[in-house]
DNA sequence: AGCAAATCAATACAACCGTCCGGTAATATC
DNA sequence: GATATTACCGGACGGTTGTATTGATTTGCT
């Protein structure tokens, strides 16, 4: 068992103490920008000193690659929770998980900005862009899965391939939420077009 | 008449240096991205003296913002020459622009890339965000008229309106194309969605 | 008690950044 | 031919950056 794990003595708040320092990270993120970030800025956000953070994480690419996949983790967790609870039929659970990806409330528009951040910076840092792809396809599979419960429900067609109904799905929504994220569009609207594409996708059954 | 325009003379070349230095700056964004730009790594990537690139841009903001626009207006006039050539129908014409939004070839690839790094940037710069909007909104305004030629033509039932449609294609496109450039989905993959989804637009009609 | 690891603070440093500025040459305007 | 204006160079400046280093303190284990 390594280090990681240990629950009493020295180091037990190892991680605790990365995700903290993370968590003030992602706040500047949110609001400067990823190429605003600086150890120091981040340290003061934190309320720690520099040597702190340079003790947790032995550089800055370190640093970058914990928060992503960090947030990363927080989000299929709640993707998890919308799996989990009731006897939700899949079409709710759909229609919930695409949601997060158009924002609304303030919480989730941070979570997008910080996103589209480590996106943007994905396409000129192959390890950054590993650990974003692996958050995509693990989204991609939950999609697929939900889909073909419905068609196992008989409530979508099964003549339609479920990758592409989920890569379709997925795309549509990651793009109507960048779209609302610079202000060209309204959330109203785009959760108009995401319900008006589940109505045509259920509708197609049997 | 501004000294833009001048023809002769001193300052003749104005824009076309400028011009010619925003290449610089986004073949450096395509490459490294946009916060590793350096005006020093601008000036040697154009062959010319830091100083020079400093004449023909006070700031650095100033050079950032052209170098927007300048790409925004050659991918508008990639844009208008797609409607003006020949008689196309207008579901050819639809596809033809959306299909610009999913990179395939490198020319495409590197005007995405681009795109995406000044999106990123757009979250935390305001005058960025503006200049990128018009880009946005010029772009959902033409697909709006498509569509609209396509009802009037009867190629797509009039019961959908023009700007949900318009706001659903443009964002499948977008996200699709996010998707196919951080490697996530092939390009073959998304033109099959995208012309999936032109298919059942355009087989609504009465 | 004693040792080792963990935790953090403080400082130093070389590299780089955007911007400013003085100078020089070429060209247009009068 | 005097005078602006444009074009460009190169050096310098103050500030910030990531990282390395050193040392003090705390903590857990034996």
């Amino acid at each position: 068992m390594g280090k990681g794990s240990r629950t009493r003595g020295l180091g037990a708040r190892h991680e605790d103490r990365r995700r903290q320092i993370a968590e003030a990270l992602l706040a500047i993120i949110n609001r400067h920008g990823l190429d605003a970030v600086s150890l120091r800025d981040v340290a003061a956000e934190a309320e720690v000193s520099l040597g702190a953070v340079q003790h947790y994480f032995r550089s800055k690419d370190e640093m970058l690659l914990f928060a992503l996949d960090y947030i990363s983790e927080r989000g299929t967790e709640r993707v998890r929770q919308s799996l989990g609870v009731g006897e939700q039929p899949p079409r709710a659970v759909l229609r919930d998980i695409l949601a997060e990806l158009v924002p609304t409330d303030d919480e989730r528009r941070a979570e997008l900005r910080i996103a589209t951040a480590f996106t943007a910076r994905a396409l000129v840092s192959p390890k950054l862009a590993d650990h974003l792809r692996a958050g995509y396809d693990a989204l991609h599979d939950v999609l697929v899965l939900l889909i073909r419960h419905a068609q196992d429900a008989g409530e979508v067609s099964t003549d339609l391939d479920p990758e592409r109904v989920a890569a379709a799905l997925f795309a549509l929504a990651d793009g109507l939420g960048t779209h609302v994220l610079i202000g060209h569009g309204s959330p109203e609207t785009a959760h108009a077009v995401l319900d008006e594409h589940l109505d045509r996708l259920f509708a197609t059954a049997p």
